[in-house]
DNA sequence: AACTATTTATAAGA
DNA sequence: TTCTTATAAATAGTT
């Protein structure tokens, strides 16, 4: 889409790599906005800039509810290395994962899942049903 | 982009809903490997169908650092009454996890993990994508 | 940031 | 469902 067909490979000319990346990382948000709308279906999208910059769209606004508190950590963490941005990655899609399966409420703490580097999800049961929470480590006390 | 423009709201027609989403799913992943290797970013997709069915796309594979310490600690435990309630748990929930990040397909098995008493989970890894597939007991021969 | 020539995605039809 | 094609939409290179 464009004046001449773009091979898909890395862009090495900085400044093109970024204008693309703006233009398609809009066009990516959009498109996952329209088939959550036209399909009713629930999507989720996370996008890692290289400076660690996070863009994402969720289709509910639960999700979204969920995520800020991650984001604005992570926003907050620009010289985080590749490996620990990957890492938060993985765990941000696992994290939508388990939000689909369950949602936060109870009180009894039962168990935890160690996700490395940043988070901490916390099992707990509520009305017979087990359920998970995600905490930040700053708030572990 | 069609015969017609397409207003951006709920498809009512089921058929027509039906095969939308498969285009354009189709179409979001696309966009999104695209993105993330035009522009060199972490990207990831999720995607649930309305039945329940998962699509998804994630440019990193550490998916296995994650993965390791998890089934190295499952296989570890002990059975006291109070760890493996807690062990089958984790492993359960792992398992809701692992079954929504990847369909099972592959041959190479790496690893086990043993939900105490009735499924056993094995990680397998193929086209540099980890997997997990849950067998019973049964088939275990 | 805008523009616009082209490519790409896709809605409707076969 | 799968293929075809007219058309809408996205966007690469330019200004």
């Amino acid at each position: 889409m464009g004046r001449k067909k773009l091979e898909i490979k890395r862009i090495e000319d900085k400044s093109a790599r970024q204008v693309t990346f703006s233009k398609r990382r809009n066009g990516l948000l959009k498109k996952a906005k329209e088939l959550a709308v036209l399909c009713d279906v629930e999507v989720g999208v996370v996008i890692f800039s290289s400076r660690g910059k996070v863009y994402h769209y969720c289709s509910t606004n639960r999700l979204s509810e969920i995520l800020k508190p991650y984001h604005s950590r992570v926003d907050a963490e620009p010289s985080a290395s590749a490996k620990v941005r990957e890492t938060k990655m993985v765990a941000e899609i696992r994290w939508v994962y388990s939000r689909r399966w369950c949602p936060i409420k109870g009180e009894q703490c039962i168990g935890k899942i160690e996700s490395p580097g940043f988070k901490r999800l916390v099992i707990k049961k509520e009305n017979n049903v087990w359920e998970i929470e995600r905490r930040d480590l700053l708030s572990q006390a």
